[in-house]
DNA sequence: TTATTATATTGCATTATGCAAATTAATACT
DNA sequence: AGTATTAATTTGCATAATGCAATATAATAA
């Protein structure tokens, strides 16, 4: 019964809302889904065979009446996903269990920039992480694949970054990596991922919807409405860049990057950033600037999604990542004639391990209601 | 077996599927949802035994091998819902069939404007249609009840006009207006159901992202996102009007009315202007400006929730919502930096009829799957 | 006229769910 | 301590929804 993980309609649910609680009993899921706790009864005990979940007693329980719940948890063990990060420097492989703990990992330097060994070798890498730990094929949902990148006008397509501009254009539908993987596939972008990352691993495991504000090199993002990430026709939506207009100055990566070398402090890379350099002038001004145009991105998005949320999170130095969120908290008007309070604004946590968010793909897909295809009985 | 709407998953699949589609054979219907044909069959069967759907020689097929298909349509007498659009000056009430024909209308005047009057002339107007058109109480899907105004901050509430200010704030877990209606009734605020509108009976029925620029005396709007309005933490999604600062001009209908005000041309009310107002320059030279600023909020929405078509509407006059279009389609670049082609931008279709998307809320309810609270397998 | 093709339907098996009664383990009351 | 009360959970049984495989149907193609 437990041999694949192909679960049902009303077992997605229940496991999207013990992720989202933390742990639930039988008759609070029966309550917050309005199914018959004769159903939850079932389903939980062939998750629990399955070792998808895990049993305890309720430990806020104390001194009511009745029967004492139980509560479900998620059981690490029960499933397991790999994710590959790919950028022009380096492959960062992962397997990660059920709770978003990494199991293995690894980086390795890209044996060339081709197609074929990029993926050869990145499948190498998550294979022998997989064979090491000693799991069980059918426990693992698949392989996430992310790297950074533009998105093709063909939303059929996903999209190429320059360095990796001979590659071919992947298709959605006809998945040209799963050969090298010899597993289920999927990918999206960097910013997209480490949206997934939160929802699932993160601080939105509570939050149907939220927008990510994801700044690297650029600046990407994400929305998730309903719990699902909403892509866009041409899998652009949350990808806030566009609203700072390139021959601008706006609050990316490459914006500080170019800001360091006009002032002669040029940089090789964005990590190269140190406390060394939070200190200068022109980078404290620079911040100064940037948590305003991020102000205004955060009214922006009030003003469109309305979500509950906005993460701020991205290969940014930690520290000006965190300067933004506690701009954000001093502000107590998010901006004009904005009646409300602002959305909860607040940091990243995963956004360390860009990898981390590829390898929640999988996991979506097998265990999310709205990933659902809608057979109403399949599975268990 | 259809003595009420209580239609499943899977049904309200089928229902969603062939409004989008215009009309669809079993087979099809099959094939794009995923369930077997022998499924499809029998809820189909139901379906048009119930009267919501009927059944026709396919008009397109000619020539082809193999038993020749049947399709399905929505049948037009099988579902009927009210509706109610309050403004401060007059109550229109209307009863719609399923494929959003007018069955009846009605304006009155407002008795006065406490929200006890209000709501026992809306509900007796609506009664006395129903009454009239001799309808079968089980086959009407409820009252959509919807007036312009803000959203309140506890998003378990609705906004009140400045107008209605004395209105108590109406809950949407325990509705107020149940008792005044004696049927299921919904609310939302006229944008948003000028919005559903477009998704059930307009210009959006096969498309499944799409946002609304609803200009009326302020700038409104909605956005659905898979199918379902997106309402956000506060309900203030899709809100574009915020995006424009009330302190510097914008493309509101009371900024054209004031506009005309100080260019000695003071306007009752906005369905005041006419065909000699849009002659004169000060409108012309207001148009061109608005525009522009459309044009940004075209650009703002691709970008946040690149949507596959944005609908321009609102009860500004017709002319001024079709030039708006016309300059859209006349820009071929969005903006700086967006790189694909723009998305579908279009007027709207049924704007005209303010309580038709009042009328489209209960059908929501009853027909769409993502409003299914998720029991696998509950009616037809 | 027969073969081929695709749609639609039907009988039967399986799966998912609800309902109602029974079970269980706690607290509250006497 | 013993009984009543309470709420969670489980179990037996009935029902509903779906899939599968075989069959019927009506068109074109050879």
């Amino acid at each position: 019964m437990a041999n694949d993980l192909n679960l049902g309609y009303n077992s997605r649910r229940i496991m999207a809302s013990i992720r989202a609680s933390g742990l639930q009993s039988r008759a609070d899921l029966a309550r917050s889904l309005g199914v018959n706790p004769a159903t939850v009864t079932r389903l939980t005990t062939s998750m629990v065979d399955g070792g998808l979940l895990t049993e305890e007693a309720d430990p806020r329980r104390q001194g009511l009446k009745g029967y004492p719940a139980k509560v479900l948890k998620i059981e690490p063990t029960g499933l397991y996903s790999a994710g590959v990060y790919l950028d022009p420097d380096r492959i960062r492989t992962c397997v990660i269990n059920a709770a978003g703990e990494i199991m293995a990992n690894d980086e390795l330097a890209l044996p060339d920039r081709s197609f074929q060994s990029v993926m050869s070798a990145a499948a190498k890498s998550v294979k022998e992480q997989i064979n090491d730990l000693g799991l069980d094929q059918n426990r693992v949902a698949g392989c996430g694949v992310s790297y950074p990148g533009q998105y093709t006008e063909d939303s059929l397509r996903v999209q190429r970054i320059q360095q990796f501009k001979d590659w071919p254009n992947v298709s959605i539908e006809q998945d040209l990596l799963k050969p090298y993987f010899g597993m289920p596939v999927k990918h999206t972008n960097d910013a997209k991922a480490a949206c997934l990352a939160e929802l699932y691993h993160g601080v939105c495991t509570d939050v149907e919807d939220f927008c990510y504000i994801w700044l690297s090199y650029g600046i990407g993002g994400g929305a998730v409405v309903g719990g699902n990430p909403h892509l866009g026709r041409v899998q652009g939506a949350g990808e806030w860049g566009g609203l700072f207009p390139k021959s601008n100055c706006r609050p990316s990566g490459q914006d500080l990057f170019d800001t360091l070398k006009e002032a002669g402090v040029p940089i090789g890379k964005l990590s190269d950033i140190g406390l060394e350099h939070l200190k200068m002038p022109i980078v404290y001004s620079w911040r100064e600037r940037a948590a305003k145009q991020i102000q205004w991105l955060c009214l922006v998005i009030a003003r469109t999604f309305d979500p509950k949320t906005i993460v701020i999170g991205g290969t940014l130095h930690p520290q000006i990542l965190d300067g933004f969120v506690d701009h954000m908290l001093l502000v107590s008007v998010l901006g004009d004639d904005y009646q409300h309070s602002p959305p909860n604004i607040v940091r990243a946590s995963r956004d360390d391990l860009p990898e981390l968010g590829a390898a929640a793909l999988p996991i979506h897909d097998v265990t999310n209601p709205t990933a659902y295809a809608g057979k109403a009985n399949k599975g268990w």
